[in-house]
RNA sequence: GCCCCCGUUGUGUAGUGGCCUAGCACGCCGCCCUCUCAAGGCGGUAGCGCCGGUUCGAAUCCGGUCGGGGGUACCA
């Protein structure tokens, strides 16, 4: 890397397939966090060169993502750039270039060999113990033999003629690698139909966008040395910058257990993150803590100051497995960051989701969730949690319930019919209708007036008002309820209470 | 099988030869506070995979070993 880091170009390239992975994510931030660390640029490219696997959900899922995240691209679909296309499948052509240049240059080579055939020399090296992988059948065929297999009718594929040389890179979070030649076979870099595969355009994208510094995930750590002579390659007949980029091998994201967080692992996918309330800036913090650390002593921070301190130095090269708990306890640092009036609007969407509010709210309503926000604000892990604790504000008298199993608990007795009686009776004096005046009466009612502990004495006049056990403040709550609706549900638990 | 990567408390990490009787965070346990739940405060639990070597001194360096992971595709 170069000290100021001038001319720095990354990119994220994920293949539109599946819905997109937390580790995706995570490679995602590493690379916009390098480049906004060193004033870089952020490339984001589309690999959907396998037409059978990509799916147009998958992109879409792709872009709401990375719009939710807010991590943003400097050149990608939707804001163009001076390298695009940036969807594979529009570049095809370019790629059909650049193979028939390799082929031309004798740096690729046709290769008949049927699937079949290949399987069966496999099989025979590994019974053999010799490293298994291409055996050079086609490297050096005649023109008297390739228009035989012609006729045969075998469409061939186009092969990668690696150097007989060992490979050694400098893995910017590992160090140096070496791979021995005999264990990096000639591999395919063009369909038997025509079609490139991901083995020529991704590295073939890298030297053509520029790009300087590839930060990706380590199940490609082993595909890099073929890359590194494909670059090296490029370079000798012209194509691309003729830099060669250096590589960064992520430590991947694992789930319980050693197990890689597979893509059908429902934690896996990064976008029920969102629909779970995560906050992006929240989900981004505990993501970027899978692997790297900002300080000693401190493990919550905002994107600013990831960027500030981001280096690639500081990545730690073992997997780390994803912890929901401690994703939920960073998530909720966040929450506690948020103004109340922000926290607020973040909210609306989830409570609408759970029909708590509906898709029009009121400026009423907005006033009354501003005012609730301070209340849930250091109870909340996620956003989603809001639907239970404030459900019972924004509801109509007419359909509110409680929680069966609290009311069983708490107004079962004759006991508690007494204390939803006096607190009834207090409140109903109450004229100054705020926290303050709210508490002093009922605590001068059920406290000093029943001899109660406070404990026993509020517990079911919670119920009542806000239809279970645990919920945000009592007093507060009230007082967000209003005198009319708080005496209403008083008398409608005292119902429930006769048996 | 072969190649490559990785190995600090349950989890994520700090640590680059003495500041480490190993720090921080999440979790867990206890106490305090308290109208519930949280938040907050205080305290506790638990770790350098193993074996050798180098050194006055090793989590840190070297060798081996064990364990885990990945690759070995006309997927990415």
């Amino acid at each position: 890397m170069t000290e100021d880091g001038e001319g720095v170009r990354v990119r994220m390239a994920p293949s539109p397939t599946g819905s997109p992975h937390v580790g995706l994510v995570r490679t995602a931030l590493y690379n916009w966090a390098f480049a906004r660390h060193h004033g870089g640029t952020f490339v984001f490219r589309i690999e959907d060169t396998d037409a059978a696997r990509n799916t147009e959900e998958s992109y879409q899922a792709l872009q709401d993502l990375f719009g939710w995240l807010g991590l943003d691209w400097d050149e990608g679909p939707g804001v163009g750039g001076p390298f695009g296309p940036y969807r594979q499948s529009e570049r095809f052509d370019v790629y059909a270039d650049v193979a028939a240049k390799l082929l031309e240059a004798g740096r690729a080579y046709h290769c008949y060999c049927s699937t079949e055939e290949l399987d069966a020399r496999n099989e025979k090296a590994r019974a053999e113990g010799r490293a298994p992988g291409y055996d050079g059948h086609c490297r050096e065929l005649t023109d008297a033999q390739e228009r035989a297999y012609q006729e045969e009718g075998r469409a061939p594929v186009v092969r990668f003629r690696m150097p007989d040389a060992p490979v050694t890179f400098a893995d910017l979070v590992r160090g140096d690698i070496t791979f021995q030649p005999e264990n990096v076979p000639d591999y395919v870099l063009v369909r038997g139909n025509g079609h490139p595969l991901y083995t020529l355009v991704s590295p073939l994208d890298d030297a053509l966008m520029d790009i300087t510094h590839v930060l990706r995930g380590e199940d490609l750590l082993s595909s890099t040395p073929r890359q590194v002579a494909l670059h090296e390659t490029f370079a000798e007949i012209g194509v691309g910058s003729g830099r060669l980029p250096q590589f960064g091998h992520l430590p991947y994201v694992m789930g319980q257990g050693n197990k890689k967080l597979s893509k059908r692992d429902p934690e896996a996918n990064a976008l029920s993150y969102r629909d779970r309330g995560f906050l992006p800036e929240g989900l981004l913090n505990y993501v970027a803590l899978l692997g790297w650390a900002i300080a000693d002593d401190r493990d919550v921070f905002s994107m600013k100051e990831m960027i500030e301190k981001f280096t690639i130095e500081k990545v730690n090269p073992n997997p780390a497995r994803f912890d929901l708990v401690k994703a939920e306890a960073i998530n909720a640092s966040h929450v506690r960051l948020l103004s109340p009036h922000d926290l607020a609007e973040r909210m609306v969407p989830y409570l609408q989701a759970a029909d708590v509010l509906g898709p029009q709210v009121t400026d009423e309503q907005r006033a009354l969730l501003r005012a609730a926000a301070p209340l849930v604000q250091e109870r909340m892990n996620v956003l989603t949690e809001a639907v239970d604790m404030l459900g019972f504000l924004f509801v109509d008298e007419a359909s509110f319930t409680r929680d069966p199993a609290d009311v069983e608990k708490l107004l079962g007795s004759d006991d508690s019919a007494g204390v939803l009686d006096a607190a009834h009776d207090a409140l109903a004096t109450v004229s100054d209708w705020q926290t303050e005046p709210i508490e002093q009466a009922l605590r001068l009612a059920l406290v000093d007036g029943l001899g109660l502990k406070p404990r026993h004495a509020f517990g079911p006049v919670r119920v009542a008002i806000t239809g279970r056990r645990v919920s945000p403040p009592l007093f507060e709550s009230l007082e967000l309820l209003g005198r009319d609706r708080s005496l209403g549900r008083l008398a409608s638990a005292q119902e429930a209470t006769v048996r």
